[in-house]
DNA sequence: CCCTGTGAAATTATTCACAGCA
DNA sequence: TGCTGTGAATAATTTCACAGGG
């Protein structure tokens, strides 16, 4: 165990990524993204403040997050933009390149396909996979579908670490055993469903009825709580 | 704690959701899932450590989630399967049917349109909008395409309290303020964006390059350790 | 003064471990 | 006996508040 050591000194070599927390990472892309915003609206430098009001933070969080990459602004300044990106890209590591491949191309793995976001941020699409003859062989968002046969020569030819799963649910554990397979050792998963992979591979899930189920728990409590609050607005 | 008490609320079904913690209802849904699956394979009851292991969670954790929501397991046996299912339903204000609009017909309204997992868990979309005249007047997925000059009305007209945001993100915004001034008080945003609403209405953020870039994290932190240690998983 | 970085406090979440009931 | 429900212990996270550099 490991407690915060008193001293403020030089400590700060190349940060170790396992010691950044959980909470942490989760936002780092949130701040890339907003510094982004501000790079484009041509700000050089931001404060804590400024940069936490537009990723939708607390400053004091955002300044505490910063501290786990061992990052520097300027007291009484703020960050450098440019810095601070690339600083976040390093912690991600998103300084090299990384294509995934999308397995299934039904409407969500079209729209997937289609994402403008995922190019905008370092992410390409290598390859499209499905099983269904009405889509291998063809072509979307300019890449080819292959059949899911050819999923491991493909990972291992181009080296593909991350697999999206955007079919059925009742094929993505059998997706998921072809990837790990294949080599893939991350996978995002749309499939409402517990993945069973070995330990050494990540799955994150996006499920997104269950967005909207926390939504309805917020109406459900508002409808529930004050019946007096209403905005008049019309 | 209930040594000589009279448990005069020990029958009452009706939690308040404020004593929820927020942890717990981001993971009520999966119970709900999972019991789902459980039902679907013909279990009329299941144990915390079933229910725990098709969820994907700790056992402890389980219980503890459906203390909070005044659940009655039966000592020795587990838990009524049909029962839990109901309250927990009850509990995310899922007994009411919560319909809701979407705005956005691109790739990824098209999927969401398409996508069974909304209508399966009680959720039905109500009518789709966009303003390129390209969709509006269209049907998809069974549904008419409208303008959003028509949100305001169909919004009033059928009780809408839930909308979801798949535009672009520069007009992401522009749609959430016209969702909150129609009187939408729940928003699911796609658009990689922080939406500015007031303060009753509750917007979830669904970014899915954020998932990525997380993954990417996890990439980077397995290929610059040696991975000897415990596992992070999650 | 500005601001950042950070210990310490407060809050929240998870896990343990066991009493007590079916 | 097997299981739930839950205090107590632990861990993680957020927030406060302020020292100290520019």
């Amino acid at each position: 165990m490991r407690t915060g050591e008193p001293d403020a000194e030089t400590d700060i070599p190349d940060t170790d990524p396992r010691e950044i927390p959980r909470a942490t990472v989760a936002r780092l892309p949130e701040y890339l993204y907003a510094l982004h915003t501000l790079a484009e609206a041509g700000h050089d430098t931001v404060s804590s403040n400024a940069l936490a009001a537009v990723a939708g933070v607390n400053s004091a969080k955002l300044r505490k997050d910063l501290s786990h990459l061992g990052s520097y602004g300027i007291r009484g300044v703020g960050y450098d933009v440019t810095l601070l990106t690339r600083q976040i890209s390093h912690a991600l590591g998103l300084t090299r390149h990384r294509d995934v491949v999308l397995i299934g191309v039904g409407h969500l793995g079209k729209a997937l396909a289609g994402y403008a976001g995922f190019a905008n941020r370092g992410f390409g699409i290598a390859a499209l996979f499905d099983v269904s003859p009405e889509h291998v062989g063809t072509e979307l968002a300019g890449l080819r579908v292959y059949h899911m046969d050819a999923l491991a020569e493909i990972v291992s030819e181009k080296q593909i670490s991350i697999g999206v799963i955007a079919t059925p649910t009742t094929a993505a554990q059998r997706v998921a055993d072809s990837l790990v397979n294949a080599g893939v050792t991350s996978i995002l998963n749309f499939a409402p469903c517990i993945l069973d992979v070995p330990d050494n591979v990540d799955v994150r899930k996006v499920d997104l009825a269950v967005e909207l189920q926390i939504l309805s728990f917020h109406e459900h409590r508002k409808s529930q709580g004050s019946a007096n609050e209403k905005k008049g607005d019309e």
